[in-house]
DNA sequence: TGGTCATATGACCGTCCGGTCACACGGAGG
DNA sequence: CCTCCGTGTGACCGGACGGTCATATGACCA
């Protein structure tokens, strides 16, 4: 939690110092940022970082704090925009494409994405994974609920496993066109936006399938 | 690539080590790794760390190349032993299931996994992954053509996409019940066995049933 | 016995780290 | 004009890091 000094701050202080932050952890991680980095980048004595956070840790949480509620600001209103007027696969694909186009031209939300998923110190991780879990879980949940309502998914389609895969391969997608060797065989680099596009639907296609309430989103069986 | 002063070592003397480097970058992951926590858990000085291997990096690579192994030959049965007796999604099930178990009973391994799953230096996971990632690859897919060779899967399933999505699943899978706050949603942790095998087929119904030959892996639509 | 050579060792090097602190600065109130 | 206090600063601290190297050890052979 940043002092009450953080606070009182010019606004264009903070947001040089959050984004050289975002920037140094995005980039090296937890651990191997550097406070003194940072301090030079956002033009500011490395003291000064200690009057405004009471540390490292509370500089990275407010950082990933931050960036997930961005994030999710970005996303809400394909979170909640869903009527039932196309069909939810449809719909799924479109803000996937959103969720990629977003991190794309986000390098720094993207770097402290990619920081926050790949955190091994136990402590540092539950401090950051768990509430922006918990962000990701208030949006998904009611737009699979609303996927229901709305007779697109069946009415026995198992929520909680389709939540847990998801919330698994969010970031993943977020991340992978733009770090070498973390999922290589997913076929989302470097390619066109409509071969993207096709591509996030094959995808997504095995995901939702077999829950789809509607004929014409299930592929005709061989006999 | 260690030197060939380490291939004349004891097997005593490479065992004790590789198996504090294990420990250690397990622990704690590739750079905030300690090479002298390695050496004093060893037993052997610093110095000769580096009569073995030319660095830090080196003698990671190392370790994960050798976990990596480990675990490919023990999931070697799993991989080449399907022979359509069994439908494949029961097959797959068991598979997790050996998976897990293997996982859960390895803490070595398991570190492992996990600080090659969440190194952010982009120039260590490109030395680690890629190998590691064609491994997996080599041993999924043969699974899979295997599965629609015998007719459990339909012969135009999309298997670059399900083996993308096994990619990403099966590090998350294995490492979930042991890492707090990694990824909670998934319904693996501090549960029955038989509680257990059920949620790994309410993970992968979704993946298999959409591409699935054979009617009894399909649950009846509702009207 | 004396010499050679592969190997083992740990003190030591330069560097960087997170964090501290004595001090400088400047606007507000007397 | 002086004092105070919130704020800004960077030199400094103890410690840990990866890596080096002069030296010690001991097996082997002449």
């Amino acid at each position: 939690m940043p002092t009450p000094t953080w606070t009182r701050l010019s606004p264009a202080r903070r947001e040089r110092i959050l984004v050289a932050a975002m920037d140094e952890f995005g980039t090296h991680g937890y651990s191997t940022g550097s406070l003194n980095v940072i301090a030079r980048e956002a033009g500011v004595a490395k003291g000064s970082l200690f009057q405004y956070f009471s540390g490292k840790l509370d500089l990275f949480t407010y950082v990933a704090e931050q960036t997930s509620l961005r994030i999710y600001a970005h996303m809400q209103p394909w979170l909640d925009g869903y009527d039932g007027t196309i069909d939810f696969t449809t719909h799924l694909v479109n803000s996937l494409e959103a969720w990629l186009d977003y991190f794309a031209g986000q390098p720094l939300e993207r770097g402290v994405t990619a920081a926050t998923n790949m955190e091994m110190d136990p402590a540092v991780r539950n401090a950051i994974r768990v509430p922006v879990n918990a962000i990701y879980l208030s949006g998904l949940r009611p737009l699979l609920e609303q996927a229901v309502a709305t007779g697109d998914l069946r009415k026995d389609a198992d929520l909680d496993a389709l939540l847990a895969l998801l919330l698994v391969l969010l970031p993943h997608l977020a991340l992978v066109p733009h770090v070498p060797g973390l999922d290589d065989p997913l076929p989302l680099t470097g390619i066109h936006a409509e071969v993207r596009r096709e591509n996030l639907g094959r995808l997504v296609a095995p995901l939702l399938a077999d829950y789809s309430a509607r004929d014409r989103d299930r592929p005709t069986p061989s006999p």
